[in-house]
DNA sequence: AATGGGCCCAACCGCGACTTT
DNA sequence: TAAAGTCGCGGTTGGGCCCAT
């Protein structure tokens, strides 16, 4: 950054006291903005700033507390499931990310963001032959856009997911980015699907058992696969919080969002653990 | 051992939204 | 109602670490 860790002539420091310090935090700046927080909490950022003896701006402060110091957070790597969740979200949403931080507990929009931008996107770059066809992914503006309802109720990429089904037919929505440790598919016929968890991938098509299936609490999913057995009616999911079937029809995790309960759901699941490495 | 490149992530910046006066 | 102040968000930057050469 712009400075290396304050200590010799900064808080507290005369000739420079005037100076708004900017830069990494020091562990005693740290201490002083988690003190004061604890003890007397936030009137405005400005004032935390000041009253804590900080030379940082109250949006530096703001921000270093939201992002590092707040105690709820998680210190634990993203787990692959977070992925998945980060993923879906970003796909109906878009770079909203401090909502998506908002269905994570533990997590920050900073740390998602950066997680996205460092990881996720550079692989579905990567997956999808780095370029053109998805339309080259060089910035996070060239995702899918979060209020492109049709691309996102479409499918994944915004297109009708790509299968070897005949013509015409509607691609039977199964959930690629729906997580997957406790629903069902209803409906329809057929043996029983392969999917065990949601894919971890961009990939448009392979929505079978495309990554993360190892994962032991990935739920059954019944019939009616994408490979196009006949009796694809319905392809309505099951939701299982903790043993209590809860019947949603989604097409997609994307729909959760859009569903009425959907909010209760995700808060059940994250209640129970299942947004995090088990 | 030196160094160059890539990656990760903390933190800044600019701007729009919201609140207060 | 308008202006000023503050907050919150998304995009971007750049320091430092790690690894390959």
């Amino acid at each position: 950054m712009v400075e290396k860790p304050a200590s010799q002539a900064d808080v507290g420091g005369e000739v420079e006291a005037h100076k708004e310090r900017k830069g990494l935090w020091s562990p005693e700046e740290d201490e002083r903005l988690y003190t004061r927080i604890t003890r007397h909490g936030v009137s405005t950022w400005s004032s935390v700033a000041q009253l804590a003896g900080l030379r940082r701006s109250g949006k530096s402060c703001r921000l270093r507390w939201m992002n590092y110091l707040r105690p709820d957070l998680k210190k634990e790597p993203i787990s692959k499931r977070e992925e998945e969740t980060i993923i879906s979200l970003q796909k109906s949403l878009g770079n909203r990310w401090s909502v998506i931080a908002g269905k994570m507990p533990g997590r920050t929009d900073n740390e998602i963001k950066n997680y996205w931008n460092s990881r996720i996107r550079k692989r579905q770059t990567l997956s999808t032959g780095g370029g053109k066809g998805d339309s080259g992914l060089a910035k996070q503006g060239d995702l899918p856009a979060a209020d492109d309802k049709a691309s996102v109720l479409a499918g994944p990429r915004g297109k009708e997911p790509v299968s070897s089904m005949a013509s015409g037919a509607t691609v039977p929505p199964v959930p690629a980015r729906f997580p997957m440790f406790a629903c069902q598919l209803l409906g329809g016929g057929g043996g029983a699907a392969a999917i065990a968890a949601a894919g971890t991938t961009e990939s448009t098509t392979t929505h079978q058992n495309n990554g993360a299936g190892s994962e032991s609490d990935a739920a059954s999913v019944g019939n009616g696969s994408a490979a196009g057995d006949d009796g694809r009616e319905g392809h309505y999911y099951y939701c299982a919080v903790d043993g209590d079937i809860d019947m949603v029809h989604l097409m997609s995790f994307d729909d959760l969002l859009e569903y009425p309960a959907g909010d209760l759901l995700m808060d059940a699941w994250d209640q129970n653990g299942l947004y995090s490495t088990n």
